[in-house]
DNA sequence: TCAGATATGTGCAATATTTCACAATATCGT
DNA sequence: ACGATATTGTGAAATATTGCACATATCTGA
């Protein structure tokens, strides 16, 4: 592990943006792509692409390239998506429920196995996926009945927090956080934020720039 | 413009970043705040707020920290959310329809005043918000027609690339795209990414190496 | 008015990341 | 069998980013 962990953040961050037009690339029966095509279909520079795999081991033939089906398969492995993960996610609103039926989670492997709302006027009601919205005071005993190993928090920004230290008592290691605020997370939870308008900032800035 | 370009693209998300404890130190009537616990609540080293703030000016008072109202104002000055922006959206699945409803974005001044999808049955479908979805071959038209500045995809993955096109032929100057594939854009046209698969792929990494 | 405490702005050193450039290896056509 | 071509893996250089450390500036209380 002490070799491991001296994988660079950005590096993990581009394995799983190769996978993408791997497994696009394996569907159309294509079985060798070269450094350079991928790193072309990524958006970065081909070297990139191969000291990011060289990283993990020698997936390459040199004057060939890489076997696609193969590759994915390693980069499947390294990121640990080669199985499937059990989630849970918590509030209901119009994203949280957006994120259960989501297409790119279940096709990659991402289960919800439990849903949680603090609206009493939303606990009980059964989502098309089958789940039934459970409250909050829920959370420690499902968590720990069906071994949920990832929680989604989609709540309203006051509760985040709180309900992210439900999640770490009942014992999980990794949140996706949803909520645009910053989180503390107690030791050994690993934790990723998305916030969309973040992205949006970004491009107000750009194009403010220019105007 | 020499200058401004020469600013990390990391400063510019993160000063973003900041922005969200502001707001609430703001609401709660905070004053006055030091680099230091602006920093705590960021989860960032000090000097890097310090640095990142002085890419763009002097806006603190040595011996006691930045005021905090006009901190926020200076930020949302260079990250261009100081006024609306008018967008449109592509794909009114779940998350398409989450994203046009989503407080976050409102809050923030991102305003949505068109929505597109291409499935006959969705088409001049009346959302709560008041929109009405509208076909593909209205993009052109009512992306110019209503001055729309930056276009989201929500669209499945075979789709994203011909709807960005249609965006930039009308015009448009960024986009926040949801789809995971690697969009081509025409000189001229920002893009951001955001792909939640990719996150779970990095918690999903991280946590199974300490199993 | 001045000492002590606090906190910014910034040059510079330390780290981290990306890219280049090339030796090593494989394939293909003749 | 061999030269021409393709492409990997990687050391080293280039670039980018972060963090330290301190001079500078402000405030407070005696």
């Amino acid at each position: 592990m002490s070799k491991e962990s001296k994988i660079p953040a950005p590096t993990i961050e581009r394995l799983a943006h190769y996978s993408r037009p791997l497994e696009a690339l394996l569907d159309s029966d294509t079985p060798v792509i070269s450094s350079e095509k991928l790193a072309r279909l990524c958006g970065v520079n081909p070297a990139q692409v191969r000291k990011d795999l060289a990283y993990f081991g020698e997936f390459g033939v040199r004057g060939v390239g890489y076997d696609v089906r193969d590759l994915l398969g390693e980069i499947k492995k390294i990121l640990a998506t080669d199985r499937e993960w059990t989630l849970c996610i918590v509030g209901m609103g119009n994203l949280g429920s957006a994120l259960v039926e989501n297409e790119n989670f279940k096709k990659r492997g991402y289960k919800f196995v439990a849903a949680f709302d603090a609206d009493p006027m939303k606990i009980g009601r059964t989502l098309p996926c089958g789940l039934t919205i459970e409250p909050f005071n829920r959370i420690e005993k499902l968590v720990r009945d069906l071994q949920v190993e990832i929680g989604v928090i989609t709540t309203r920004p006051h509760e985040a927090q709180r309900v992210a230290d439900l999640l770490m008592d009942a014992g999980i290691k990794a949140i996706l956080n949803f909520a645009p605020i910053q989180i503390r997370t107690s030791e050994g939870c690993e934790i990723e934020n998305v916030d969309f308008a973040v992205k949006l900032e970004n491009l107000a800035y750009h194009i403010a720039k220019i105007l």
